[in-house]
DNA sequence: CTATAATGCAATCAAAAGGTTGCTTATGCA
DNA sequence: TGCATAAGCAACCTTTTGATTGCATTATAG
């Protein structure tokens, strides 16, 4: 399953904080997303990597820089796919009380 | 963050299919998730650990079988993590198309 | 034109993850 | 009582992960 990238991608506090970096700002430098983790450049660098192989982010060179995209279909799946769990979970609780309710 | 424990524990194909199998079915015992999942009963065992370790599911001994139970929680909190990020997003999203139709 | 800032690449290392085998324990059923 | 089944525990092994250091490259600012 390719969503279980997407959620190892998500299972690090690092990765965690870069993605809600760059949700909320506009336009990052792998610098400034990588800035202020308490880990050195090029470990940032690794996770940020993760990030793009799980299609959750896309890096676009420009000049000097590269900056740092946020692709949120990717988050969307993820989202869907757990959505889904629970409607099924629900509707699985909910045969249940019917059949208790009936005796 | 705690919720990266929660997806670092979905980011597995073979928990992935675990959790879906426990929402499809009532009650399953160890045996039960760990069936045709292509490892042997030991390595299943491992994974259905880390997602008790993640509490996202329980186990509940009864006699000689171990159930192992869905916790929907937290599923639900990386669920609802993920909507959050979409919003702020999307708003993010909505303020730049207002910034450029002001012009 | 040169110094500095942003990035890339490679080697290295310890720790964790994923998986296995072998053996033990305990429960339920005939 | 005896045997099959469910599960636990421990040791072990290989690969991946998370992080580091050191050095090379490239582009922009003065």
């Amino acid at each position: 399953m390719a969503l279980a990238e997407v959620f190892r991608a998500l299972g690090d506090p690092v990765r965690l904080e870069m993605v809600q970096r760059l949700v909320k700002e506009e336009s990052c430098t792998i610098s400034a997303v990588s800035e202020g983790l308490g880990i050195t450049r090029q470990g940032a660098r690794k996770h940020l990597q993760v990030l793009v192989s799980a299609r959750i982010v896309q890096l676009e060179p420009k000049g000097r820089d590269v900056y740092v995209l946020l692709a949120p279909e990717r988050l969307d799946e993820a989202r869907a796919f757990i959505a889904e769990l629970e409607a099924k979970w629900d509707s699985r609780l909910d045969a249940l009380k019917k059949f208790v309710e009936k005796g």
